[in-house]
This record gives structure tokens, sequence and C-alpha cells, in this order.
DNA sequence: TCTGAATCTTTCCACTGGAAAGACTAGGGC
DNA sequence: GCCCTAGTCTTTCCAGTGGAAAGATTCAGA
């Protein structure tokens, strides 16, 4: 039996993912990534400390993930001020397992710090957006600035609702991201 | 040992709301509900089935208490269009539990038809808010109409924050309805 | 009172996550 | 070359979980 996997985080992150996705998170058995992996159901305990450490740890990377989908976001054309929306739900439809685990604070560790700065970054990247929108640089957390927190929670609830298979995929012929563009286009712009 | 508990279904229904309320769905334990009822960990299967079952009974009971709700609306009012909204997550925030199960449909048994019938009418419930918006009966499905999708993302997406503990409650001074009336407001009215 | 249906218990099983202790391995200092 | 420490993984154990199967108890109606 092999000892030293090589580079078992990252394999273990990644088969918690691809199982997520599948079967839910709260399918997901240790023991199973371990089998996955092909090792001791224990061996994670050292990367991760517990379960909760290793969702904590999905989490920070769903963050970090996030982050970057939204900066790369082109933001200059007509309807720029849509397309922050559009990443974010597009991000969310191609990363379930890490976007499910992103917003269940239940499930995380809220204290860890890496995900702390990894979740600021984030909000950081979300303000570009809702600054697009606004046509001024926003002001205060999205969180208590109301245009803001329409815009995250029209954007967040999309996703969500899209995910939890509320939503129609592609039966009516609109495919989700362009269903998602035309509901964005319902918030009031203020000028 | 008392035989026949008497209401079992009821009473087990309630220590479950109550359990996930405290510990999210996926720490909710049967035997732990068997024992706050004070009855075998088998019990509930003649009842329910299995977990699955159990959780799908609550969820039914969910959509039947929120479209009890939101019928229960004044809409007449000159802001009477986001009474809904609001009475939507104000049910939301006071039944978490519920809420909580009613959208995951992982958790569920989709087929059930007393889900289906119950999920049908609040369907129901919720687009006579959307006529009220647009001011106009609304065609279609909540789902396919983008206005309805808009109107329905942003009251769930501000629901769902609120209950992770990604919104601040009281800490602006606002109270969690007042904000979601404000966030409401956002949401472009055609005409 | 008898009987069949409803309700609950007992017992068993495979599985889960975590604790504890020990085995293996790699790499830096001598 | 060797050793020794830190890092990585395994083995073994334990309490707890949901579900299957079979049997006991109670209830309602003829």
């Amino acid at each position: 039996m092999h000892y030293h996997h090589g580079d078992l985080r990252r394999a273990m992150l990644e088969a918690a993912a691809t199982a997520i996705a599948a079967d839910g998170v709260d399918r997901l058995s240790i023991r199973g990534l371990a089998r996955a992996t092909e090792v001791s159901h224990t061996a994670f305990r050292h990367h991760f400390g517990d379960r909760r450490g290793l969702l904590t740890a999905l989490a920070a990377q769903g963050y970090a993930g996030m982050t970057q989908a939204l900066r790369a976001v082109d933001r200059t054309g007509p309807e720029g001020f849509l397309e922050t929306g559009v990443a974010y739900i597009e991000w969310a439809l191609a990363h379930p397992a890490h976007f499910q685990v992103m917003f269940r604070p239940d499930l995380v560790d809220e204290a860890d710090p890496a995900l702390q700065t990894a979740l600021g970054e984030l909000a950081g990247a979300l303000m570009l957006g809702v600054a697009d929108f606004s046509g001024r640089p926003s002001e205060g957390a999205p969180r208590t600035n109301p245009l803001a927190l329409a815009a995250w929670s029209l954007t967040h609830g999309f996703a969500t609702l899209a995910l939890a298979g509320n939503l129609p995929s592609g039966e009516t012929g609109q495919s989700l991201p362009d269903l998602a563009r035309a509901v964005l286009r319902n918030l009031a712009q203020p000028h």
C-alpha cells in the first residue's frame, strides 16, 4: 500500500466537489471520499481536521474562484452593468458544489481566517458590479445598501432557485443565462 | 411503556421543525426525534416511511402554511404590491425549518402527490402578488414570466440570504421586514 | 367477544465520523 | 554515509445513525 498520496488535499477537494454536485452535501461521505482517493478514511484529518474543515476549505476555494470570475467580467458594453450578475449566476451553475457550501454557514467554520479573507475579496468584487449598476461608487457594504442588496438578492435568488431545480432549464427554448439577463433587467435603475 | 403516542405524526413534525431550526437539516437525527417524543426510533416509519418521507411531509406543511399567510395579506394599500413579498420573507424568517426544506428538492420526494398539490397552491398565491405588481393578471407560471421571476428571485434571495446569516439583523437599527420593503422597492415597475 | 387493521417495539445490520496510537517516509544537519 | 524530526498516512476502536424484519400491543367495528 502506498504511503504518501502526493497531493491528497487537492484530490480530496476535487472528489468532494464532484460528490456534492452529484448527491448533495448531506450525502457526502468522508469514507466515500477516502475510497475514491484510495486512502484510509482518517487520512484527510491531517489536512482538514474534520468534515467541517473540509467543507470550509471548499467554501474558501469557491469564494476565490467566484472572485476571479467576477473580476474577469467585461463591464464596458451597453448593458455592462448586467454582466456581473450574469457572471455570478453562470459561475454558480458551473460550480454547484462550491456554491452550495459557500452560503451555508451552518456547514462551515466561519471563524476560519482563510475563509474570511476569501469572503472579503468576493464582497469587493461584487461591489464593482453594483457600482456599475448604480452609476457611482456605491457606499457601504453590499449588505447595508438597499440597491446593492436588491441586486445581490435578485442574483442570488435566481441562482439558488435554478440550482434547486425550481427553474425551467431550456424547456422554453431560452437558456438560463439568457433568462437571467431578462430577469436582471427588471431591477430599477436609479439615476 | 405506553403504546400509542396519540398523535405521533404531529408531534414528530413539530419536533423536527424545532430541531432543524436549531441545528440545520443535516444534523437532524431520527433517533433524536424519537427520544424527544419518547418513542422507539422506528415508530415514525409507519407514518412517514423513512427520513425523506418525514422531510417531504414537513415541506408540504410548509407550502400550505405559506400559502395561507400569502392569502391573508392585505394588498389594497398604496404599496400593496410589496406586501406579498414582505409576507413571503416574514413567513420564511418565522418558519426557518420549513423554508429550508421547501426549496431543497434533494431532501424531498418530489413525486409525492400531497407535496405537488400543496406546491401548486403556493404558486397560485404567489401569482396573486405578482399580478398586483405588474398591474394586470400575469400570464404564465411564475417561472416563465421574467418579471414574475425577478420578483420571486429577489424575494427568495433576500429570504435565503437572511436565513443563512448573510444579512445584518438589526445592527443598522432597521428591522429585517423594513429592510425587505426598502429592497423590494428597487424592482422596476412596468406600466 | 372476536378479528383484522393500525400502531408501536425489539433486534439486527451496514454504515458513518471521529479519537488514539502507531507506522512509514522525506529531507536537512551532521 | 547516518540519524532524527516533522509531516503524512494507517490501523483499530467506539458511539451513533438510518433502515429492514419480525413480532407485540392496542383499537375499532362486526
